[in-house]
DNA sequence: AGAGGTGGTG
DNA sequence: CATGCACCACCTCT
């Protein structure tokens, strides 16, 4: 790989004025490509500061002082970012995206971004995160040098930079051209032109997202939390004194207070209560498990773990992420979290918020600040559509068209009754059988793991043969199903790859012939195979969706914006007076997105207005 | 610091 | 022989 520039002294130019600015942006308007950095004091565009922008050719980094230049103001650099034909390279461009729109107004657009690229060409087999300096390394063999990214933090409105910041800020920017250029080869010669451009367009929605946040009512929150607490407390009590008779001396500390005989939270102390005291013999303390342990104790130890689960996961640990400067949380979503195309989420993840239940409400503490309302919109049985549509069977096809409740629909086939519109009613056995089968085959489930998941679902034993019988009649019910199945998987194991329509790819590590846990890995890739082009095309409709939702919000003039994405569904804070028009217009988009890939299945997505999460 | 167990979501 | 896809948070223990 050769370098256009020298990386101990790279050329820059430090641009501190309005007249050296208009110089710069006169040369680089003429270039096709350019590369985009930040510097800025903090890792949160809200309450940090933004230093400089430094925008690159292959030759020359220019670094503009926005501390001394405003450029919020000036109409010729607001116009260069926000060209559609001059393409930006940006290394994780959400962030950069995230920081100039905060402080300058400005909407960066055209992006290639390098750390999402890496991620697509690596989806399965690569990591969750690849930083600047590992892709430099990998693609031109130079170490670089972060050291001075850290002098950056104590940066105020008059520290002087000196030459080693400039340096180091030329030459992130000249560095990403031959990652770039290897890049964009390897996109091409994969087929993965269309999702790259696909992710670039969904990062400045996620840029977006992220800075909407969400608001949430502390105090109801709290209560909640407070209450759940105190619940889990009556139950640490119970069985404190539940367990006494199985040991020998009660425990009283130094100064006469009764102490826990055992930590409940621990699994080794847990372990040895149930086996070696109890005399239970369980091979686990796992909820399944326990719930078929006829013991007291194990009752008391399930019914602490689900308040101390809640406590403990969605606690005050939540409320501790809201923002001080907006009052509201702003999760980090990342777009290729996941190896299926899927986002992960964190800081908090709110895509794990418990459902509501008559009990635990958490998601009614999510609302629109006043004046809005939340429209939320998912897609119905969207992966079950998907399988229809890429299994094309007939059967599966024609029931989701008209309209039939899908799994009673499966019953009625697999054991041989009339589907009638009281299906569900009549029996509700039947279709409590079908309905896990259908979830479970798409992920390639065995007998044994659906005895498993029967036995759950129902309370009654399941033996493998019925397990398999199940399978059996389930699949001669929709033999289109069983043959896409096998044929991806197959497929996946020969290629060593999965693809969607969209083209979205997952590489897997196939095992070597002699590999002792050959049968193990194989098995593991098909199950995954299965998996991967259904939840996949889920995550391309729901991308392409976020998207046309942005662009709608922005040529409708909305008020409003998107603040969550929860994998099949998308939510929205919108002015009170054009919530209702819009949630039509943010379902129509959603299923226009869905169209793109589904052609014989119907798509549904309801949309639903209030002051709450959920509805 | 990282692994393993447990359990919340789609 | 093992036995369901995709995640993240919290806890304990080494």
């Amino acid at each position: 790989m050769e370098l256009r520039f020298d990386p101990e002294n790279p050329r820059y130019e430090y641009i501190v004025q309005e007249d050296q600015l208009h110089t710069a942006l006169e040369f680089l308007e003429k270039e096709k490509v350019v590369a985009v950095d930040v510097e800025a004091t903090s890792l949160d565009p809200i309450t940090g500061y933004l230093i400089i922008i430094q925008i690159a050719t292959p030759h020359i980094s220019y670094i503009f002082d926005v501390r001394k230049i405003d450029v919020s103001d000036n109409e010729r650099f607001k116009k260069f970012l926000e060209n559609k034909k001059i393409i930006k390279i940006l290394h994780n461009g959400k962030f950069d995206y995230k920081y100039i729109k905060a402080k300058t107004g400005i909407e960066l657009d055209n992006i290639f971004d390098t750390m999402l690229t890496e991620a697509v060409l690596n989806s399965g087999v690569g990591k969750a995160y690849y930083s600047l300096k590992d892709l430099v390394k990998k693609y031109t063999g130079i170490e670089l040098k972060k050291e001075v990214r850290g002098t950056f933090e104590r940066v105020t409105a008059k520290t002087k930079l000196d030459e080693s910041q400039l340096k180091y800020a030329a030459v992130d920017t000249l560095i990403m051209f031959p990652v770039f250029e290897a890049q964009l080869e390897q996109l091409r010669n994969n087929g993965l032109i269309n999702i790259g451009k696909l992710e670039f367009a969904v990062t400045r929605v996620v840029g977006n997202m992220e800075m909407a946040g969400i608001y949430i009512n502390k105090e109801k929150w709290s209560s909640i939390i407070k209450n759940l607490g105190e619940k889990r407390d009556i139950y640490a009590k119970q069985f404190q004194e539940a367990i006494k008779p199985y040991f020998v001396a009660s425990s009283i500390d130094l100064f006469g207070n009764h102490t826990d005989l055992i930590n409940m939270n621990s699994q080794v102390q847990l372990m040895d209560l149930f086996n070696n005291r109890l005399k239970l013999n369980i091979p686990s303390t796992g909820d399944a498990i326990l719930a078929g342990t006829d013991h007291p104790v194990a009752k008391i130890l399930r019914d602490y773990r689900a308040y101390e689960k809640l406590v403990s996961a969605f606690g005050d640990s939540l409320l501790q992420k809201i923002n001080p400067k907006t009052g509201r949380i702003h999760p980090e979503f990342n777009q290729l979290g996941t190896a299926t195309g899927r986002f992960s989420c964190n800081n908090p993840n709110l895509q794990q918020i418990p459902r509501n239940s008559e009990e635990v409400q958490f998601r009614t503490c999510f609302n629109p600040r006043p004046g809005y309302k939340l429209v939320v919109a998912d897609y119905s049985n969207f992966e079950m559509r998907i399988l229809a549509e890429f299994s094309k069977d007939a059967k599966m096809i024609s029931a989701l068209n008209s309209g039939l409740d899908i799994h009673s629909y499966t019953a009625s086939l697999m054991f041989g009754k009339e589907y009638t519109d009281d299906f569900k009613k009549k029996y509700p056995d039947l279709r409590q059988i079908a309905k896990p089968i259908g979830f479970g085959l798409m992920y390639g489930m065995g007998p044994v793991g659906l005895a498993g998941r029967l036995e759950l679902e129902t309370n009654r034993k399941f033996t493998k043969e019925e397990g398999e019988d199940y399978m059996n009649r389930y699949f001669s019910s929709y033999p289109g199903v069983r043959a896409y199945l096998d044929k991806v998987a197959k497929e996946a194991v020969r290629n060593g790859w999965s693809i969607t329509p969209a083209g979205r790819k997952r590489w897997y590590h196939k095992p070597e012939r002699d590999d002792p846990e050959f049968r193990r890995k194989q098995a593991q890739i098909e199950r995954e195979a299965k998996n991967h082009p259904i939840q996949g095309t889920n995550a391309d409709a729901i991308k392409y969706a976020l998207v046309f939702i942005q662009e709608r919000i922005k040529k409708d003039k909305v008020d409003g914006e998107i603040t969550l994405t929860v994998h099949d569904e998308i939510v929205t804070e919108v002015r009170e007076d054009q919530a209702q028009d819009w949630a039509e217009v943010q379902s129509e988009e959603m299923v226009r997105a869905a169209k793109l890939f589904i052609k014989n299945v119907q798509i549904r997505s309801d949309p639903f207005v209030g002051d709450e999460w959920e509805h």
